[in-house]
DNA sequence: TAATTTCTGAAATATTTTTTTCAAAACGCC
DNA sequence: GGCGTTTTGAAAAAAATATTTCAGAAATTA
């Protein structure tokens, strides 16, 4: 009974009728959309396990979707699947050639699967340059601060402000050095010995970043360096330096390697503190 | 029954042991060994007809190879099939099995790279399942708006506030939704028609984020959403839905990929704009 | 070539997986 | 709050799929 119809298009067709869905259904259209690639392994009852629902509620979702059951269904996915592997590859090599042959502009989706290659190499250099004693000695000295200020400017602001956001989650205080108002003396003021800066600073390192970490060091607080060099102009009065290479496309430089050291920071400082980590269900009443 | 072995040793057991094979098993040895890739996803039927056999031989072959029968054998290719890369696989199952045998805690280095890998694993992903459609109209959008209107909050405002410092880089009028001093409503009224909002969201959906979405449609701007479903509850009113799915590591969501494909988005919007892309050098006075 | 062993095909049986059914629960509407 | 409708859960029934069995065919050996 499978209507002539592509992987593609059922899943546009499932994401425009969502909203007229029992509750049930919506979460098993959900499911669908996140598993996608692995559907065509799954039996129909470890849908449903996943789902939480019964092996019906699949059958039932198919039908609605106007197949005669969940191998009908299934079948679909099954078909659109052969064709998908090497698909990548032949990508990354098409726009290899692009741009060496100056010719064809690149595409949206090429200069994305460009850059988005330049990430992934990205991670892979920090993944193996990591430096197992930098790490421990930067879980170390979160764990025993328990003030922690954070700076970063421009292009690491926003990384500036992730590593806030997540450490809102343990027991310290956390400072934010946002500049707000041009006040970045007045919120570095009162940091001091046992206090510890996070400074975050890449080239050309920031002249405000290099202020408060100046200030950290004159008024002994520990000083932790996120950085591109271990020769970086911050890296001198540091306490431990942990360096990010990210990769670069189109003279672009990523941030997924400096943002991803970050979260495994914290990470491994939650591990230390034996903390849960619940990071859904945050700030209860504004999420609903 | 399954030897803990891996499908690439099996294929190695198989060619060594062929010549010691039966014709019909020889017959299904090559067939096992010319359509490995799809293995996963054929029944014994399907590989008894295409080997010209009984089913029973192929449980036969099975056995043969020490399995109980020929699901213990499919499993085998099904194991090796989801997780992809070996080497990332290894790390995870490594550290799943080291969790759940609460002996040995992970050391710092340990739960970092597993948590890299996640990341590395989400831009496979992300980089896989790219519509480029969506982000043709998403380029097009900014590409066509003169004030931009940047909302994201929580773990998201990160994104957004990188967002307004890369579209600073351009001619355009950006405005970020900070809620500062709570004032969502007042930084969002001046919206209006031609004018696009970009909202970041991802589960649970932060309320105030669904609120800006809704004032910009019923403000008739249009509305580019990044999310982690095309069935999220900002997708409805959206002109355009980019999803990303990250990866997961120790219940913790990576945030990689939704930077890389914002920065990305930046990079085609640049293109499209032909600026030339000299990040490294902003706001002169400041820096040095 | 006869005896013995190994291999094969077909059908019976067992198991797993999917679909259907139906009663109970939840929901929406007066 | 009662009534009809829709949605859901559980389990029975059906279908699909895998495994075992066994008799006969091929191959091997003496």
């Amino acid at each position: 009974m499978s209507n002539g119809i592509t992987a593609d298009q059922l899943m546009q067709r499932i994401s425009e009728e969502y909203e007229g869905l029992s509750k049930q259904l919506k979460v098993i259209a959900k499911y669908i959309e996140e598993h996608r690639p692995t559907l065509v392994l799954e039996r129909i009852t470890d849908i449903a396990q996943a789902c939480e629902v019964q092996p019906s509620a699949i059958v039932r979702f198919a039908q609605r979707f106007g197949f005669s059951g969940f191998s009908d269904m299934q079948a679909l996915f099954r078909d659109s699947f052969a064709p998908a592997q090497g698909n990548v590859n032949n990508y990354q090599k098409r726009i290899r050639t692009v741009i060496a042959s100056q010719d064809t502009p690149l595409s949206n989706t090429e200069l994305t699967q460009s850059f988005l290659s330049a990430c992934q190499q990205g991670l892979d250099e920090l993944s193996q340059s990591l430096d197992p004693a930098a790490i421990d000695a930067a879980v170390e000295l979160l764990y025993k601060a328990e003030n922690i200020y954070v700076v970063g400017v421009r292009r690491m602001f926003p990384i500036a402000s992730y590593v806030c956001y997540a450490l809102q989650h343990t027991q310290k205080r956390v400072h934010l050095i946002s500049g707000l108002g041009g006040m970045y003396h007045d919120q570095v003021r009162s940091i001091r010995e046992n206090d510890l800066m996070i400074a975050i600073s890449f080239q050309p390192y920031g002249r405000e970043t290099r202020y408060c970490a100046r200030v950290a060091s004159q008024n002994k607080a520990k000083l932790l360096v996120i950085s591109d060099s271990k020769m970086s102009p911050l890296a001198r009065n540091a306490s431990t330096v942990l360096t990010v290479k990210e990769g670069t496309a189109f003279a672009f430089r990523s941030m997924s390697s400096t943002i991803s050291l970050c979260q495994a920071l914290f990470i491994a400082l939650s591990y230390r503190l034996e903390l849960v980590i619940e990071e859904t269900q945050d700030a209860g009443a504004y999420d609903d």
